[in-house]
DNA sequence: ATAGATATTATCTTATAGACAATAACTATA
DNA sequence: TATAGTTATTGTCTATAAGATAATATCTAT
């Protein structure tokens, strides 16, 4: 007989369970993550990621959506959500033994002022601040964040994740854009607009055409996530192959 | 403030915390799952996963350690174990609010008469059996084999991890055995020989040479994981490429 | 010695990624 | 209006890796 058969679960004792969510989002072409200001103890005063206890009546995905809408407000179902791992050690909350599940997140569109009700309790911070040790989290949380950067960065690989960063209608170099924050490092515009249309992940919106930046250049098409259908149109005449996948991490490094 | 501040831990309805072990081997070229027959209620006389109540003072890991051990015996820190994800759907478990947070393992030398009494509490079951519904497992166990395979298929494609289910020293074509019963197509052994002799993840047992098989053929050459140190040996003379990846899953397909 | 089996090496082709150059289409300014 | 600066887009070349396939090596069994 197994050893999970001899105990009844309410002998056990008490632990909690809460949702700890990593929201990332990019700002200033810097990949940041979204950081609460804690009001009580713990860790009053410092910086922590938002969540909460789970609740008796909903599930681990509903809790970190919740969570997520608490916090930012954003509720749409197209954000990207998805379990990371749980967190367990015995000592991680002083208060009593709690199980953490962890979720991240892709907000391409967080309101600026994020958090309910000063300005300082939310803050979008630069992911290289945590990486480099220049701020310090509540509980486990530096853990957690470095773990989420890790299967973000994986995750970026195929492109449709990457497009969660960015507005349902995008040029190919805002794309470009998220990669070159997540990755730290710059990818040829070239190859990567090669790459994109090649993977046909997404549409070209025919009828629009983006305006020019700031400092001119040629003006960019925008496209959008291809629909579903048996069989999507095109919208310009090119057949390149028929469907690839990933965008790697090789090439020249960069800065950070 | 945010809402993960508004409440005491101790306030909440209390929530079990239980961790379950996806056992993966290989038993006639078959990827198997470790499965226990229920002794008790709920789903007495179902099959479930290996697994089993988080103890006060044991963090997720050393739990999921410890109920593998307890259910195949094997303890080695060799062991490929690692965390899959958490479950927690309200009903999920009957008696109470339980969240489990799943491991799956990689045995390569599961003892053959697993479980503690009788031979038929435990049993190693094909994943084919259960990707096609041929077996109902207790609680929400099938889902979690289901994610637990897809995990450790893309796992695999990593040689290192592919090599958790050899012996410490095995053939390249027993390495190549993994493949194709994780994964379940036919791999071309030139292909794969050159792909795994040019990681340099390996290196060859330059002492021995392995005895053919029953059925004949030339012996194969033994190899190992390679060691660590700033600048491994090399037991033959190649010098191929400087450091590939991936196993990747393409090529003709087969049966299953 | 021969057939059958498996391991190992080699060759050819194709696809893809990365480097890099060239062109297109805009803004700003002289 | 011409020119420079900027960004988008297309094209070319090369190196690498993967897949298909063939050839060779070394064993067992008869």
């Amino acid at each position: 007989m197994s050893s999970s058969e001899k105990y009844d679960p309410r002998a056990f004792p008490p632990v909690a369970v809460t949702v700890d969510v990593v929201v990332f989002t990019i700002r200033e072409k810097t990949l940041r993550v979204l950081l609460i200001n804690r009001g009580v103890e713990p860790f009053r005063g410092e910086w922590a990621l938002p969540g909460g206890f789970l609740k008796p009546d909903e599930n681990l995905d509903e809790a970190a959506a919740r969570e997520l809408a608490e916090e930012t407000g954003v509720t749409e179902e197209s954000v990207y959500l998805e379990q990371l791992g749980s967190y367990g050690s015995p000592d991680r909350d002083p208060r009593m033994r709690v199980v953490t599940v962890a979720y991240w997140a892709i907000c391409g569109d967080l309101p600026d002022p994020v958090g309910g009700g000063d300005a300082a309790d939310a803050m979008l911070i630069p992911v290289s601040m945590i990486e480099q040790d220049e701020i310090s989290l509540a509980f486990d949380h530096r853990e957690i964040v470095r773990d989420a950067l890790q299967h973000a960065a994986r995750s970026l690989e195929s492109p449709l994740v990457a497009a969660k960063f960015c507005p349902p209608q995008f040029t190919i170099s805002e794309l470009r854009n998220v990669y070159e924050a997540a990755w730290n490092r710059s990818i040829d515009q070239g190859n990567f607009q090669r790459k994109i249309r090649a993977s046909r992940m997404f549409m070209n919106v025919s009828a629009q055409i983006g305006a020019s930046g700031p400092r001119g250049g040629r003006p960019a098409s925008l496209w959008s996530i291809r629909d579903e259908g048996p069989d999507g149109e095109d919208t310009d005449g090119s057949r390149d192959s028929e469907e690839n996948e990933a965008v790697t991490r090789k090439g020249k490094a960069r800065k950070r």
